[in-house]
RNA sequence: GCCCCCUUGGCGGAACUGGUAGACGCAAGCGACUUAAAAUCGCUUUCCCAACUGGGAGUGCCGGUUCAACUCCGGCAGGGGGCACCA
């Protein structure tokens, strides 16, 4: 009677599904193939809670799919470049690339004691060159195939540590390490034009039927594209014209002022001669350019002066510059309509300017107080549009403006390029030479890869490429005169936009072998947060489609055909008396319940369930959790009681009540109520039935439950068949026959889950294989299906009795026998029966 | 500010396309086993009234559609995620 000793069961499996390479992939296959994949991590140097979650859900479906007979590619890498890496070397003085390395030791030592079934074959590290090389060589194929761009965008800057930073450094408008306060700047940076595929990227959303539809609702909003118009406005004394985009432009003789961008020419052009002007620009540039922080500052304008002329009527509206207008959106400039817009009400309040309504809703009047009237309605006080609903007075406008050339229908979209150059060393270095005559010059094939110096230091801010020695003086490679290297690094993005693709053919020399990429992609699956669920998502997308473009892939539109999103994992927070925050570690709990600190005894107060960060210090280190429990607990607890979507709160209790379930299917085998009987020796006939349906109907419904990813529901079937398998008497015929049918559902059931017990109890059983090779099981429908269904009897839509039908049967009889039950009688009393409404083998309501 | 999501017993959740709300687990209570403890096993557990029959209420709140609503629609509240240089 060996315990069961979860240490010493996961060490001996993982070594022999290791030696027999038991999860290598081989495009050679005459079985359907099947690519999932997990949202590769980046190198913290710990796996946390979050990762232990998403990786499980992921290998309870490669498990699952390779016991269906799928050709399964699960692989694992490291999306390793990025800012902690630098901050690691500024803070300790330790070197980004050592850094990123240990980790990533470290982290996949922890990810094997975890027993997911990767190819770590195909293991790749995007920091290292042997990857990084390829991204530039797609970079100079974009750049020929007019798919990057070259142009102005703003940054956050830090005037103090004269260094850009990221939004996430920019605190309360202030750099994080200097504290000084952040301004806007205007750097030079290479672009991808994503917006080149806006309109396919937003219209192909639709094939993505296995995505969440809130993520494709989320990508629809942040393409946005929209119809509208282009007016152009005369300006009062002035040969040219003011053109802004609207999509509202069927209230343009709503309009009562105009507002142009801070960064708009006529802007630029009039703070040249207004001092103030000039200074309310360069107040509104102090902050940085996160959207969210420029939407909630106060709505500021400044009056240039200058006068429009309404296109109908030539009615004077004056001209502002204002903080809320993005010069990247439209034209940079817009008309307000106060009655009907917020923020131009808002506006027209502040600076004193005329709130005129122009469309009413159906049938009512209008007032326009502190809220604008949105909604649909006709047009009122718009000449030539009275009367006209919303949609036919925009044709109508259109028509009109199109006709007298003061503007025309034009598509915009919220999309913009994506900006990947950043300021920064630990990143792929973008491939081009800048020379004094020739301009922008790639970096030819035959020098690629651009490798990173290692001798850098980071003992001064900016970025150490820029003021290294030697690294960035070469000469050019067309005129051979002394240039300058692009010091700039790509956006680490890019490097998770094409990793999907190099599992396919990790070792290969080239980029992308393109006949495993056709035999793998797209993506069957694809496991991470929620929070990639724009910019990721879209960039792979774009990618995929440039890849194609350039002769990288073989025409794949869609990186990604299935996306799951699992929810976060939370703890409950504790803090002492002086409100700093404690490790649950560092709590315990009393008899009667009260939290106490461990070592002082002193009280402890215990707040809600948050997300684990460090910050809250609620974090639970999974290494600890495998240590005390084992890798299968952690499992099994991950995907227990909280559906895979949603957040889901880890508790000591939990994983221990995880932990006992564990022990109680592990006595199946090695305290067994009866003898098992012996490998094929199968149950006859009716012997031992009950529990004979309830294992077919456990293979059944897991069976369809992992299908949909509900794994909390098969965690409870699980439960449900240990209890049946309980239930078995010593003694009664076929109990012995039945255990063993029972046991080899159950472990082949179990084993996507909790591999490593799995593979202890088949060996038990008695096989000589691997159950991560046995076939998945398939439920006996006689066994299945039952012949009686218990069916409700309403009266009125109240439960009134239930009664025990035979399955299908009729309308008539089961109307017959409800109306014949006492409490149904009772409840009816007399009243005269209206209706009955029959739901087979469901319900039956009767209406009085 | 804009966009998206979530809300069911003491707790996590289940309920297939609208058809018996609370599966399964946790916690709690009672009992068995034990010298004792741990472990394990059995029973009880939405709330209120009634007390071996039964009745009423109930899925964040307000309203609607329907024979029937956790499920569909409208509004509101609370909590969370994203917003282009964190990954």
């Amino acid at each position: 009677m060996a315990r069961y000793d979860a240490s010493q069961i996961e060490a001996k499996w993982q070594r022999v599904w290791e030696e027999r390479g038991s999860f290598r992939a081989a495009a050679a296959s005459d079985r359907p193939k099947y690519y999932v994949l997990e949202m590769f991590p980046y190198p913290s140097g710990r796996i946390h809670m979050g990762h232990v979650r998403n990786y499980t859900q992921g290998d309870v479906i490669a498990r699952s799919m390779r016991a269906k007979g799928y050709n399964v590619l699960h692989p694992m890498g490291w999306d390793a470049f990025g800012m902690p890496a630098e901050n690691a070397a500024i803070e300790r003085g330790v070197h980004p690339a050592l850094w990123t390395y240990e980790n990533i030791a470290n982290m996949r030592r922890q990810l094997q004691r975890m027993g997911f079934s990767y190819d770590w074959s195909r293991e790749i590290a995007t920091c290292h060159p042997d990857y990084y090389q390829h991204e530039q060589a797609m970079f100079l194929d974009f750049l020929a195939a007019g798919l990057v761009d070259r142009k102005e965008s703003w940054v956050n800057w830090d005037p103090v540590d004269r260094t850009v930073l990221a939004n996430e450094q920019v605190i309360d408008g202030r750099g994080w390490r200097s504290g000084a306060p952040v301004e806007r700047r205007k750097l030079t940076q290479w672009f991808f034009r994503i917006t080149a595929f806006a309109n396919e990227l937003l219209d192909e959303l639709a094939k993505l039927t296995r995505w969440p539809e809130r993520v494709r609702l989320m990508q629809e909003n942040w393409i946005g594209r929209s119809e509208g118009c282009l007016i152009r406005f005369g300006l009062a004394g002035r040969a040219d014209r003011l053109e802004v985009f609207s999509t509202r432009h069927d209230t343009l003789f709503g309009a009562s002022f105009c507002a142009v961008s801070i960064d708009h020419p006529l802007a630029q052009e009039c703070a040249g001669r207004d001092q103030g002007l000039a200074a309310f620009i360069a107040q509104c540039r102090k902050g940085g350019t996160a959207t969210a922080e420029i939407e909630t500052a106060e709505k500021l304008g400044y009056d240039t002066g200058i006068v429009a002329l309404h296109p109908f009527g030539g009615r004077e509206l004056p001209v502002y510059v204002a903080n809320f207008v993005l010069l990247e959106y439209g034209t940079g400039a817009i008309f307000g309509c106060p009655a009907h817009d917020q923020r131009d009400l808002d506006f027209a309040h502040k600076y004193g300017l005329p709130v005129l309504p122009v469309v009413a809703p159906e049938g009512g009047a209008i007032a326009v107080g502190v809220e604008p009237f949105t909604g649909d309605g006709r047009l009122i006080n718009s000449d030539f549009l009275d009367g006209l609903a919303v949609p036919e007075a925009k044709r109508r406008m259109a028509d009109r403006l199109e006709a007298i050339g003061a503007g025309e229908r034009k598509t915009t979209f919220r999309l913009r390029d994506w900006g990947v150059s950043r300021q920064r060393y630990w990143g792929c270095p973008i491939p081009v030479i800048h020379c004094g005559t020739c301009g922008v010059v790639p970096v030819p094939r035959g020098q690629l890869p651009v490798v990173l110096p290692e001798d850098v230091t980071f003992d001064q801010p900016g970025n150490p490429l820029d003021r290294h020695p030697t690294w960035k003086h070469v000469p050019c490679p067309r005129c051979a005169a002394p240039a300058r290297r692009e010091t700039d690094t790509f956006d680490t993005f890019v490097e998770s936009s094409w990793y999907f693709a190099r599992f396919c053919s990790a070792r290969h020399l080239g980029a992308i072998d393109r006949a495993e990429a056709a035999y793998w992609l797209p993506v069957d699956q694809y496991m991470g947060g929620i929070e990639h669920a724009i910019l990721h998502l879209l960039y792979s997308r774009f990618f995929a489609r440039g890849l194609s473009r350039t002769g990288y892939l073989d025409g794949l539109a869609e990186p990604f055909a299935g996306l799951f999103n699992q929810g976060m994992v939370l703890h409950e927070t504790y803090q002492d008396e002086s409100g700093a925050p404690l490790l649950p570690e560092q709590i315990r709990r009393d008899e009667d319940g009260t939290v106490r600190h461990a070592e002082t005894g002193r009280p402890v107060t215990v707040g809600s369930a948050e997300k684990m960060s460090k910050s809250r210090k609620n974090v639970v280190d999974p290494e600890d959790i495998i240590r005390n429990h084992g890798a299968d607990t952690a499992r099994l607890f991950m995907l227990s009681d909280s559906p895979p979507d949603r957040d889901l709160e880890w508790t000591a209790l939990g994983a221990e009540g995880s932990r006992r379930f564990l022990n109680r299917i592990w006595r199946l085998v090695d305290e067994p109520i009866v003898a098992i009987a012996p490998l094929a020796a199968w149950p006859q006939g009716d012997e031992q039935i009950e529990v004979r349906r309830a294992v077919h109907r456990a293979i059944a419904a897991i069976t369809g439950d992992v299908a949909s990813f509900g794994f909390n529901r098969m965690v409870a079937r699980l439960h449900e068949l240990v209890n049946a398998l309980g239930e078995i008497r010593a003694g009664e015929p076929g109990a012995a026959a039945a255990l063993r049918e029972g046991l080899e559902a159950l472990v082949v059931l179990m084993a996507p889950i909790v591999p490593h017990l799995a593979e202890e109890m088949w060996e038990r059983l008695g096989h000589a294989t691997l159950v991560a090779d046995a076939p998945w099981p398939k439920a006996d429908p006689l066994l299945v299906a039952d012949d009686s269904v218990v069916v409700a009897v309403q009266v009125n839509g109240k439960l009134r009795a239930t009664v025990t039908l035979a399955k299908g049967m009729g309308q008539a009889d089961a109307e017959r026998i409800a109306l014949a039950d006492p409490a149904v009688a009772r409840a009816i009393e007399g009243r005269a029966v209206r209706r009955v409404i029959v739901v087979p083998d469901r319900v039956v309501n009767v209406v009085v």
